[in-house]
DNA sequence: TCGCGCTAATCC
DNA sequence: GGATTAGCGCGA
């Protein structure tokens, strides 16, 4: 008896594990109303036979297991149709030599199963789904992390740059090395997948990938 | 009346 | 302890 109650605690927690696990909202509203309407347990009357002496008499029900040829007719007929019209359970019990309520038991329990086995099966779908997107989360974060570090050192290589070409400016006065002549100049940041082309000391051009020219100024990359 | 959910009882 | 059979209550 404990065991069966232990038994179906159990699906129900795992029921409601999955459930509060993909969609929480319902899950709060189950919860709400399994407190609101805990019912007794229904207690199962044990089975009566008559005596002889008309008298009857409680005795324990005595499970009839179903040989391995009945259940493969069953589980056959189940393959071919999960619903059981009334002319093919009758067909069946006699077929099977079973009572056709035995027959009908039989096929709402096998429901029962598939239907526990259909929902473990998406469960397992969907938890995989899940670990997935996880993993594909990571290695994104991982990405724009490398590429945020990847930002940084262009920046400090475009400072550098910048230094020496205000360093050759002042050390040669020369015209040539306007900052007009830089224009020309490319700097290949190939690497990056970009070309960044100098304006000034504050401002440079970025080529996305469709040469499209994006102004970003210098301290905007700050918080890049 | 039937199917379903729940669960006890039983088997292995 | 899991799987199976079946009783019971309820809703459609």
């Amino acid at each position: 008896m404990e065991k069966g109650l232990n038994m179906k605690g159990n699906k129900v927690d795992d029921q409601m594990e999955l459930i509060s696990y993909f969609y929480p909202q319902i899950y709060s509203q189950l919860a709400q109303q399994q407190e609101e309407t805990v019912k007794p347990r229904r207690r199962r009357r044990k089975n009566k036979v008559e005596g002889r002496d008309n008298t009857s008499e409680v005795v324990m029900r005595k499970r009839k297991l179903l040989s391995e040829e009945q259940v493969n007719l069953l589980e056959r007929s189940f393959g071919d149709q999960h619903k059981l019209e009334m002319e093919r359970k009758a067909k069946l019990a006699s077929e099977l030599g079973l009572d056709p309520h035995q027959v009908a038991v039989w096929f709402q329990n096998r429901r029962a199963r598939w239907k526990n086995k259909k929902l473990e099966e998406e469960y397992s779908k969907l938890k995989t789904q899940h670990e997935d997107t996880i993993i594909e989360k990571y290695r994104l974060e991982t990405e724009v992390l490398k590429m945020k570090e990847q930002l940084c050192e262009a920046k400090k290589k475009i400072e550098r740059l910048l230094l020496e070409h205000k360093s050759d400016i002042s050390s040669n006065n020369s015209p040539t090395s306007s900052i007009f002549s830089m224009e020309q100049s490319h700097f290949n940041l190939g690497e990056f997948g970009m070309e960044e082309q100098l304006m000034d000391d504050n401002m440079f051009f970025v080529a996305d990938y469709q040469s499209n020219y994006v102004t970003l100024w210098d301290n905007e990359l700050e918080w890049i």
